[in-house]
DNA sequence: CTTGCGCGATTTGTATACACTTGTATCATT
DNA sequence: AATGATACAAGTGTATACAAATCGCGCAAG
């Protein structure tokens, strides 16, 4: 789009979401959105609807607008669905990478190295962490770049999107882990890129893909897993804290 | 939606596009929509912008709605796409198929060769074909749903109505093939048919995957080739009538 | 004859006004 | 006091009015 106020309207109400500022079941009216960005409702409402067909806002009819939210059986869904497209997209890379590729690739995941020791060592993680999540999602992009199907790299980044909206504002913010135990697991991570680097620096199409199966598999089991462990096996809480007190 | 209106502006324009009465290209213009429809502008955008989601319709600011068209590119991304999902959902559906799915999918698996050899002995095919079409769409649907991934259905069926839209009115209305050419290729697709649903039925997830993907990837070519004899390599036709006749 | 430019007609994007639905709170009734 | 009906408030869906941009065509210049 370049509709001048469609567009301010949604980049507007899309860095909000993505920022955490309106979490999953936040309200989205479109008088008061309209208010605060300065536009009519009508480019708020186009908005919404492009927002909505993102997967990160769900409309129902006269009720109006809300952050998308999902329930288990949603989650797990989008999550198989990444789980083709981006094993796919790693074969794909294989197949299709330019040295260019295997150079960005290679960047993401020395990168992500020299982070996981610095955060062996440091006295607080969160700051690293943020880097090595930011590191991480170069990782993929890199991938899918390689792939050669903007398409496909469009539906991805899609899902990661939605995938970050409704897993909570800064994608898990509560860590219920151990330390110990995390570092494991970010090594783990690591080991998995090397891997997929690997296969892909061979243009080993299969092995590629298996390997991103293995490391998304990997990734979803965790994030299922650390889901049952919080509220009532919601993501993101389908029920008000009020309504919450329900059961207390 | 259950909006009223909006959503009998979409399924008037849905349906028109997807008969083959509005084509690749054709514009689509809110105000004269809006009149045969007998609904405000509105409701019109808002359908517009819905099918644009669907993919069915691009949307150019400032220029107005046509029809999708696609070039060999997107298409190709496009064909590849529903190749990793629908694979995939092979793969899922040898999992998590109940009998009833077994069932649905060898009813369209019989109906298939039952029409198969009709076409064979028939004097003009047309009809049957048109049959056999819309039995082939029920075994690749009812593979979907024996997948139990509804978010995934949802995608590849999005794929397909896309497919059929960009391919042409009618699924590509030009026989270049000749009648024995035609009948060898039915029957590898019986064949192909033959092999996912013993896959699917013997839970074998990666038989069920492999057979999925190469007759997606039988199809892809077929399309491509019958691309490649077709004008210009463009799907659809980039260039109006008035522009094809800058090339006589 | 071709090419560039300007003007009118058409069509979109945006704002606003109105109708209708939904949720809530008040009030009457039992 | 509990419950149900009703009126009210808030917000969406739809229609319409207006402003801005684009397309097609005629006309002039090279």
């Amino acid at each position: 789009m370049k509709n001048v106020n469609s567009d301010m309207a949604y980049d507007y109400i899309r860095k909000r979401i993505l920022n955490g500022e309106y979490g999953p079941g936040n309200a989205l009216m479109t008088e008061s959105l309209s208010a605060e960005i300065g536009v009519s409702r009508t480019p708020v409402r186009d908005a919404l609807r492009q927002l909505e067909s993102d997967g990160l806002v769900s409309i129902r009819p006269r009720l109006g607008a809300s952050v998308k939210q999902m329930n288990v059986k949603e989650f797990r869904e989008m999550c198989d669905l990444r789980l083709a497209l981006e094993s796919h997209a790693a074969g794909l890379a294989a197949v299709n990478r330019h040295e260019a590729d295997l150079h960005e690739i290679e960047f993401a995941l020395e990168a992500m190295r020299r982070l996981n020791v610095a955060i062996l060592a440091a006295p607080q993680e969160e700051p690293l962490i943020a880097e090595l999540v930011k590191e991480d999602v170069r990782f993929h992009v890199a991938i899918m770049s390689a792939a050669k199907n903007d398409l496909m790299k469009k539906e991805i980044l899609r899902l990661h999107l939605i995938n970050r909206v409704v897993s909570g504002p800064a994608g898990g913010q509560r860590p219920v882990m151990k330390k110990s135990d995390r570092d494991i697991r970010r090594q783990a991570v690591l080991d998995s890129h090397d891997e997929i680097y690997a296969a892909i620096a061979r243009s080993d199409a299969q092995a590629a893909k298996q390997a991103m199966e293995r490391h998304i598999q990997d990734i979803i089991d965790g994030s299922m897993r650390s889901m049952a462990r919080a509220e009532s096996g919601l993501i993101a809480r389908e029920l008000t804290t009020d309504e919450m007190s329900y059961g207390l």
